[in-house]
DNA sequence: TTTAAAAATACAATCGATTGTATTTTTAAA
DNA sequence: TTTAAAAATACAATCGATTGTATTTTTAAA
């Protein structure tokens, strides 16, 4: 007959101690004694009893979970993002809630929206490529709970974000191209309206200027950088017939290209020279293997979970927004 | 002063209606009015507030979320399945909750725990390479809701799973060296522990008996089958010397053995040939592009979410289990 | 042994929403 | 206009755990 969950009532009526006292003992505390801790336990165990958390976070208004958005897990790095902050959240022993956002707008606000009825502690997000308001993450700070951007900088003030220096990053790359003797140096470019490929875009632009190289608008492709993009953008390449060397902004595009390039006969590094971002284990597989930049996606996730932990657990740290920008390094390989 | 968030109370409050009507109104029940309910959402609105699932979830014993647990999110064939079952569950109107196990036992068995603390109200799961013991899935099942099961099969009666038949493609891949003319073919095997790896064996050692080729136990390899597995493998194939064939448990450690024995000036596929396993994209970017099993890694997502719904949804199939054995293909490249 | 302080336990309200039942209001038939 | 039925709304209990305060029990000092 009763298929119900036991709770800590059945217990209170098992052992005939009230309730806040099976409680207190639950949770260990002070005010129960050793005794009757025992006791409760004993019983507890005996009627497979297992708190309901749903209750305890309705009472106590803490869930003890982190709610993540991205993208898309299925992409190397935020991958790698995700594990680093699971890392730290289980140590501090918080929970993780995932949600993709598929880069849209519209499924990123509804996350948010489902993450703050849910109550969780604190948010962590990356940022859609569609995203150019931010309200609802506004809304969140001020009704849910504290916000740590990761990977993708947003125009706002007072909110902690782990980032790297794109622009910086992309200026080394760009660099190594020039060293290598490229003249002709096109750039792959994501959607504009993510800060990170246009301060990629500006790196790329600042190392031209630095060599005296001319900046040519024709050179700066802009797509989704899916493996495809790169596809078509190797199409691109061999129309304009001059280039010797692609700066990608990130590795699928530039495999997608190279894949192209080399089955048009064109050869890797001899023809053109090419240099991706993210360091993704396929750019280690690919022939010739991809020069690239690494990210720290890992201590990313970590970095960003700590902070946001922080956020959460101490008052007085309150608005303050602590940001970090993390070093990256150019991987020299053989493309 | 007043920080907290807006309850249906606030509304009740605000227009002298009762809390029940405010909740019947929010949930669009027939039983209020037209204009009492435009009244209330205008107010919801206007005092901006968002319903507190706990509380629901609590009340109504149902969150309307369902778990998953995962080995590992960054391999493709697993960030596929979850985007298949988010796909199908958004649909539906459920959340999600993702957990990763590590492959660890003791982690997968917190996150069980977890989820059913936390009222998940079913879950999918893809059990821990450590997981050979089911109490805490029974356990699960029995006080928490129902379970599908996923890729990687299970020795238990009475749950749903939604698998492919490993036996069979496995076959298929041998099949498909012996007829290149491979006539000594190791087996990179996983960890026996896991029936889908036993039964990838099983389906290598049936092809080698059925075209009279000697099972010699010094060609099955065993171990978790990561990279670098890959690469420990290809020395010992160095060592013994006369293999022709390679057939893979899986893409990851196909690729570290065709890395070393090219680095070793084997020739892929004149000396060896090789056949992968999952159809990773790494596996059409790799030269030559390695031969796999495709496995419907995004519909099996799809499938095992309906089949959890349905399960959740209708108690009349409850206990009944739908079990589902998906179709695999051999995509042949140039391995 | 008495008694004040400390320790342990019980009481009762609460978190915010839901829902079966009771009451009031409205509608429409007589 | 009266009245029964239907529609709309109010009342009150509840989901399961937590927590400030009150009460009881134990401890130890006088």
């Amino acid at each position: 007959m009763k298929n119900s969950k036991p709770t800590i009532h059945d217990i209170s009526k098992a052992l005939n101690i009230n309730s806040s006292t099976v409680s207190r003992a639950l949770n260990n505390s002070p005010r129960v004694s050793k005794k009757t801790k025992d006791l409760i336990l004993k019983k507890a165990k005996e009627l497979g009893y297992q708190k309901n958390t749903l209750a305890s976070n309705l009472r106590t208004n803490k869930t003890n979970t982190i709610g993540i958005i991205v993208p898309r897990i299925s992409r190397n790095f935020f991958s790698s993002v995700i594990s680093g902050i699971e890392e730290r959240a289980y140590i501090a022993g918080y929970n993780v809630v995932i949600g993709q956002s598929f880069e849209s707008f519209e499924r990123e606000q509804k996350l948010v929206s489902t993450f703050l009825s849910n109550r969780v502690d604190g948010l962590l997000i990356s940022i859609s490529m569609e995203t150019t308001d931010y309200d609802h993450l506004e809304n969140f700070k001020n009704n849910g709970g504290p916000i740590v951007f990761y990977d993708r900088p947003v125009p706002l003030k007072n909110f902690a974000s782990i980032t790297i220096n794109d622009f910086e990053a992309s200026f080394v790359a760009t660099q190594h191209l020039i060293s290598k003797g490229c003249k002709n140096i096109v750039h792959f470019s994501g959607i504009q309206k993510i800060a990170l490929y246009k301060n990629r875009k500006e790196g790329y632009i600042a190392a031209l200027k630095k060599h005296n190289i001319p900046v040519n608008e024709d050179y700066i492709f802009e797509a989704k950088l899916s493996e495809n993009d790169g596809v078509e953008f190797a199409k691109k390449i061999l129309k304009l017939g001059n280039i010797d060397g692609i700066y990608a902004s990130n590795d699928t595009s530039a495999i997608g290209a190279m894949q192209y390039l080399k089955a048009n006969g064109i050869r890797i590094p001899e023809d053109i020279s090419v240099v991706g971002f993210n360091n993704d284990p396929i750019s280690a597989v690919i022939e010739p293997n991809l020069t690239t930049i690494n990210q720290p996606d890992f201590e990313m996730g970590t970095i960003a979970c700590s902070q946001l932990i922080d956020l959460i657990e101490k008052k007085d740290v309150n608005g303050q927004h602590q940001s970090k920008v993390l070093p990256t390094e150019l991987i020299v390989r053989n493309s």
